[in-house]
DNA sequence: GGAGTGATACTCGGATATCTGGTGTCCGAGTTTTCGCGG
DNA sequence: CCGCGAAAACTCGGACACCAGATATCCGAGTATCACTCC
């Protein structure tokens, strides 16, 4: 079992948006070059990202993404399903029915015992990502991160916010 | 995310072998049949658990696989990592570091956040796993399953069992 | 009749193709800005 | 000096290659069995 690189990529970005000044943007090209990834590929789950409704994009020159909810309403299961999809790791094929012993029609009503052990583990990971939130990410680095990194990065940041004219309506 | 097709056939096979009479076994081709997969195909997976110690593997002319150990000592967390590897589903890059802003050299000591985050709905996924053994399973299994398909697929698996002389010492 | 022995048939084990999904890239559509022009 | 307008440049959005890992398969190595022969 894999998670998708992307999900990474994304939180990432999220926590960057998400320290933004109100109303700032960040165009696609600086959040790629800032985590050293490919622009193009970031793009593609900014895209995502965009239709499942955690981030804004602005078009035009001096546009860019936003949050477009307070971090504090954004779980990391938000995130991850955004990117990764809604399907649990776990997929019963039903294989106890292609057994070549005759099972009565009623036989298969309740579910499968094993899909239900696998769903439960399923349900903890989520319950853990749902009660994680962005703020809490964002606070985190906050945190840990030494002082002085933490003002170089935003005097970075700073210098490549866009303040768009544009209100999104 | 997607867990590997091959977790859900060891799972369903762990626990035939589990309700099999002391000492019996069962060859792969009959397991194969019995849930309607790919006979090589399971037989990789099946050497995989015996590399993990899970199943033994008895060869020549009425051989077959046997569990190795109680079905109450087996997790579904030894099932899944036997098959799909011990890694954990984040893999974190540590994309913080790509960032072209210099940072001093003690500036990543602490671990990543988000990856702090997400190895804690890891281990969340894991400790739900851990806590469920084969046992569960085949006791759900019989409970919850029409007595007289058990009793038929019980017998068609009487006529399919072996009992060989070789103790496996 | 019993023990030894060889051939046998069946099992598991590892190396080899195929294919789906994630990864990465490119070009086109859309929009705001900006510069120039006219009033 | 101010308003208007068209061109431009930059942005995001979707369609197209590439590659790794899972999926699926085949053939070979090994061993308990079984039948036959000999004692």
């Amino acid at each position: 079992m894999r998670l998708s690189e992307g999900v990474e990529w994304g939180l990432h970005c999220l926590a960057i948006l998400g320290g933004l000044p109100e109303g700032g943007t960040l165009p696609g090209r600086v959040l790629a070059e800032f985590h050293g990834v490919s622009p193009t590929y970031l793009l593609k789950h900014l895209k995502t990202l965009t239709e499942a409704g955690l981030v804004e994009s602005v078009p035009g020159p001096r546009g860019g993404f936003r949050l477009a909810k307070p971090p504090e309403t954004i779980t990391l299961l938000d995130t991850v399903i955004a990117i990764d999809g809604e399907a649990a790791a776990f997929r019963c094929t039903e294989i106890r029915q292609r057994s070549p012993v005759r099972r009565s029609a009623t036989a298969f009503a309740l579910p499968c015992p094993v899909k239900v052990a696998m769903l439960k583990a399923d349900a903890a990971w989520r319950a853990a990502l749902a009660s994680q939130t962005l703020a809490d990410i964002i606070g985190a680095v906050t945190r840990i991160a030494d002082q002085e990194g933490l003002r170089r990065n935003a005097e970075w940041l700073a210098e490549r916010v866009r303040f768009t004219t544009n209100t999104l309506s």
